[in-house]
RNA sequence: GCACCCUUAGCUCAGUUGGUUAGAGCGUUCGAUUCACAUUCGAAAGGUCUCAGGUUCGAAUCCUGAAGGGUGCACCA
């Protein structure tokens, strides 16, 4: 009968099941009193050497507005295990935390908030209302996602939090800035660049995003030739026509004959222009070019000096050399306009099913519109002598260029990235990458430090003295601002004891989708700025899918929200289903029957650790034979978990002690041990209890950087221990 | 168009430099249980390792080619 039972000898807190909710709150208040996150509290208390090897990795920062999600969960776990491991083995061991402003997805975000409720547009309530507004926001949702970071376990060092828009780091970016000017990195110019008439603003080559779509492609009768086009409204200003210099089917034309043709509007006098860019295998292989709105286009007009005219304005709105279609939206003109030339006899022949690309903002979805605009660039081929350089192969004061410096710090080998395919992916990005537009016309932003006074330009961290100084209204790209976060989040460009004691940082890790946007931008900062390095290892880990390998999404219905894995199973269990299955580069997917697996596990960890503490007291005793080979056997896998996680092989890592704690430990050894323990042999009692509090406290180290959770609360309640946390116990090695 | 990734049990995936009879988890079926744990334990069924060639004493693994799925880049007159 129940009441019978002898009365447990375990201690009271081993309920049963584990329960993890309640657990992890207490937890997290634990390790937020003692504040072993920071490395200061480390040294101070004697726990890291001061002279100890460092190591250091910065949180990918997440969006201020946004909550957490299941990459944002993944990138956490894994970077915590890291940290955790590091911190183990005794390194100086720092985890910066901070949010990113994320310029326009935030504003675009605060304006549409604003045009549904009260049908206002930043122009009606001006730049300085609309970034209080913002702050407002920004400020609310920065607390909801810090607080959601946490509840991961991670044990970043808040002390040194860093947000992209703070003092601190707009001090960095200004000085970066006036920095690249200065050298001549940072230039303005007129160029063809991408607009998005939506949001009303320039965008990135790399923030395009490419959409298929199918429409009508037109073929017109443009004096002697046929041309093709999806964009009609685009056609007004075609006065050259091009072709292939080799094409034999226009011998008779020669370069820069003039040719007079009824087009659009009338009559019009056409120059025919031979260039290599003409592909004859396309087509009639003749194009008329509009070098406003297309960059190849623009290329061609630029290399033989034509004339460039606009013919849409920056909302879509015709321009008058549309003539009788001025002032309308391209979207209206155009069938306006196919009609205009079918009643003129100018088309030859209507393709209806047309399928090709259209490039939208991926950061809000305007269909982009190619302008030539007054902009902000940073050149990428352009030669500069470096100020300071620690990187291999680049010289203090040698010439280079940023892309060569951005190929070099991988080619030297002071940049790996693992999984080691996606150094090809860098490489090939660099080389076709074309001088960086920085430059955005929202409002929400670093604001570019230049002022403007009749031809005059000034670029310089504080304003111009005297009179009639205007800044430029535009502000930074936000992977401007990102490209620094290695270094700025450290103190740059003040020389800080923490700049000199982890950077360059240990690793980078982040998912593979911003390789271009992000990694690369920071070595390109890192190497002119800093002269190091940002890191020196980068590890992408893939995208987390549904059960069926399909992307989360609101439309799609299908999104696991982290906090409720967290809530329901834990977040020791949320942590193991983002790690185990997951290999490095490739996509998860992942199934909430795994996170409930998971929170099974950690309840057995539990109740393996209820029967250990049952049946010895954690006094040490001599091993027999049998169990000295036990412990070893326990030591092989210490030592293979940790060849693993330095492979960043943390999937292997984990399943490793996860099936040595549930099918070694448990089914085999604990059963055997039962047999042991009811015999008579004071020694060999000793003995085998001596050997089972010894692995389990093995293991609970092995297991700590993948649940941290359940790992402490146990540690807790163990009579003999070494430290008063797991987070700052020794990783067990040979 | 170019490049890369994936294809192993019903599902999700291990399988590291080629080496006995290809493994795990989940699921399924059968059984057990006063025992640290029903959030458990034991067992079973389940495989043409996508296909076709090749190298080799030996191939899931290496090479060539093909198919299907996915991603990136480019093109987009």
């Amino acid at each position: 009968m129940e009441q019978e039972r002898e009365p447990s000898k375990a201690p009271a807190p081993f309920l049963s099941p584990y329960n993890p909710l309640e657990t992890e709150q207490k937890i997290l208040q634990l390790w937020e009193s003692a504040d072993y996150a920071n490395p200061d509290t480390m040294v101070a208390k004697g726990l890291t050497k001061t002279d100890a090897e460092t190591y250091s990795i910065v949180l990918p920062p997440p969006n201020v507005t946004g909550t957490l999600h299941m990459g944002h969960a993944a990138m956490l776990a894994i970077e915590d295990i890291l940290i955790r491991y590091n911190r183990m083995l005794g390194k100086r061991t720092l985890w910066v935390p901070g949010t990113d402003s994320a310029a326009i997805a935030t504003q675009a975000k605060v304006e549409d908030e604003m045009y549904k409720k009260e049908k206002k547009t930043r122009h009606d309530i001006g730049r300085d209302e609309l970034l209080k507004r913002i702050e407002v926001f920004t400020e609310e949702s920065k607390a909801t996602i810090i607080n959601q970071v946490k509840k991961m376990g991670s044990s970043l060092d808040w002390s040194r939090y860093a947000y992209t828009m703070d003092e601190t780091r707009y001090k960095a970016v200004m000085e970066a800035f006036v920095r690249m000017y200065e050298a001549g990195l940072i230039y303005r110019g007129r160029r063809i660049v991408n607009w998005d008439p939506k949001l009303q603003t320039t965008v990135s080559d790399d923030e395009i995003e490419y959409k298929e779509q199918k429409d009508p492609f037109y073929y017109f009768k443009y004096g002697p030739f046929v041309i093709g086009t999806v964009r009609p409204e685009t056609k007004f200003g075609d006065k050259y026509v091009v072709m292939h210099p080799d094409d034999a089917r226009y011998a008779e034309f020669a370069h820069g004959q003039q040719i007079d043709l009824e087009w659009i509007n009338g009559p019009i006098t056409a120059t025919v222009i031979k260039d290599e860019a003409a592909d004859m295998e396309t087509g009639s292989g003749v194009m008329t070019i509009t070098p406003s709105h297309s960059g190849i286009d623009f290329e061609i007009a630029s290399r033989h000096g034509l004339d460039i005219e606009q013919v849409i304005d920056e909302r879509g709105i015709l321009l008058p050399i549309a003539g009788e279609f001025a002032g309308q939206h391209i979207k209206k003109a155009r069938p306006m306009i196919v009609e205009k030339l079918k009643a003129k006899g100018l088309i030859e022949k209507i393709d209806e099913n047309y399928v090709h690309n259209v490039s939208t903002n991926s950061r809000g979805g305007g269909v982009i519109e190619p302008q030539i605009k007054l902009q902000w660039f940073i050149g990428v081929d352009k030669e500069f002598s470096i100020p300071h350089s620690e990187m291999t192969g680049i010289a203090t004061g040698s010439k280079t260029t940023l892309k060569k410096m951005m190929r070099q710090a991988v080619e030297s080998g002071d940049v790996k990235i693992a999984p080691e395919r996606f150094e090809r992916v860098y490489y090939h990005w660099t080389e076709i990458l074309r001088d960086w537009c920085i430059s955005r016309q929202i409002w929400f932003g670093h604001r570019i430090p230049a002022w403007y006074r009749d031809d005059e330009t000034y670029v310089g961290t504080q304003a111009p003295e005297g009179e009639g100084w205007v800044q430029d209204p535009d502000v930074l790209d936000t992977w401007f601002s990102s490209g620094l976060w290695t270094f700025s989040t450290l103190g740059w460009p003040e020389k800080t004891d923490d700049l000199k004691t982890y950077h360059p940082t240990s690793v980078l890790e982040t998912g593979y989708d911003i390789l271009f946007f992000w990694v690369a931008r920071m070595v390109l900062m890192s190497g002119f700025l800093t002269g190091q390095v940002p890191f020196k290892d980068v590890y992408l880990h893939g995208l987390v899918r549904d059960g069926q390998g399909r992307k989360m999404s609101k439309s799609l219905g299908n999104i696991i929200d982290p906090l409720d894995m967290i809530s329901k199973y834990g977040a020791d269990a949320t942590r193991l289903s983002l790690i185990i299955g997951a290999q490095p580069g490739n996509d998860l997917k992942l199934d909430e029957n795994r996170v409930r697996g998971y929170k099974n596990f950690a309840n057995k960890v539990w109740n393996i650790t209820r029967f250990v503490l049952e049946n010895t007291d954690g006094t040490e005793a001599s091993l027999n034979a049998a169990d000295e080979k036990l412990l070893a056997e326990a030591m092989e896998l210490a030592a293979a978990v940790s060849d693993n996680i330095g492979k960043f092989r943390l999937d292997l890592a984990a399943d490793l002690v996860y099936h040595y704690v549930w099918h070694r430990f448990a089914d085999e050894i604990i059963e055997e041990s039962k047999t042991v323990l009811k015999g008579t042999d004071e020694a060999s009692l000793a003995s085998r209890r001596s050997v089972l509090y010894r692995i389990l406290n093995i293991f609970l180290r092995l297991l700590h950087p993948f649940m941290p959770f359940v790992t402490e609360a146990i540690w807790q309640e163990l009579p003999v221990k070494d430290t008063d946390q797991l987070m700052v116990a020794k990783w067990p090695r040979a």
